[in-house]
DNA sequence: CAAATTTCAGTTCCACTGAGATGG
DNA sequence: CCCATCTCAGTGAAACTGAAATTT
């Protein structure tokens, strides 16, 4: 019966429609690349500030991974009972646990970020490198510009 | 207190993260344009579908849209309560339905298509003409490169 | 009192799956 | 018999909202 599967050619040429369909394609790298690792993305978030910054509240890990309080309470649940943080009291301000990233943490971490690694060559395979920064450069500038506004 | 709410700077740099970011923005601009045209994106896909291709069957609308079998009924329900479409049976074959759109959603669709050339404005604001026909043509080429594999 | 933190329960949106009914 | 189409019901993930309890 023969029907074309052609995709609205307007369609096609919108920017939005296009990084819409990039980050798809990239999500499911992401997720198939965690899962195989065990994690979801939420994880490697949480992980990597912990990482980076050292011990934080929960609000804070909030704010700098932008994952929102109840999912963090959530994936800290789950990465507690794998023993890869552990929580424990703030004693200057008790409404506060204080997160950190235990050592088989900061192990998983690692491989978490070797994933993350390769999922980012396999999206941006057939650019250059020359053309990856001049990518990147471009959707920094987006996401500052519609950040702040 | 003074947080600050620094992003973990490992994650500001994969572009798997700038990415959706920047489709996240994208999707509220879109969404909010078409709320205020009182549609949403499926509407403006079908619609741009059978504008440019002519009447269809319902699966080849979601071949052509890459919305699913099911959102496709339940999207044409909603256009066809307003008269911007109409289902015909499809004599030739009687499992389809024949999708045609009324003028009413031609005029429909016009307003949508103003509304989502502005958004891609919005979006690409603080690109130059120049660096969007670049921007354009990198997602393309990682499009093409992820869809044939 | 107002504000911040942690937690739980529940909502909303999107993409998708499963299955039934009809027909090719 | 197998496949395609249309439909509805339902699932699962992601992002978020509301409210309660505690503490500042």
């Amino acid at each position: 019966m023969s029907d074309d599967d052609a995709m609205s050619s307007r369609l096609k040429e919108m920017p939005t429609w296009l990084i819409a369909q990039v980050s798809s394609h990239a999500h499911r790298l992401l997720t198939d690349g965690l899962a195989a690792a065990k994690s979801r993305g939420y994880h490697y978030r949480l992980l990597a500030a912990l990482q980076e910054f050292g011990p934080a509240s929960q609000a804070a890990l909030g704010r700098r991974t932008g994952v929102d309080r109840s999912d963090v309470v959530d994936s800290l649940n789950s990465l507690a009972r794998r023993g890869l943080i552990k929580r424990s009291a703030d004693t200057s301000d008790r409404r506060r646990n204080i997160i950190t990233i235990t050592p088989a943490g900061t192990v998983h971490f690692h491989r978490l970020d070797k994933v993350l690694v390769g999922v980012q060559e396999d999206l941006l395979a057939p650019l250059s490198r020359t053309e990856r920064r001049v990518l990147i450069g471009m959707l920094t500038r987006l996401l500052k510009h519609h950040v702040n506004e």
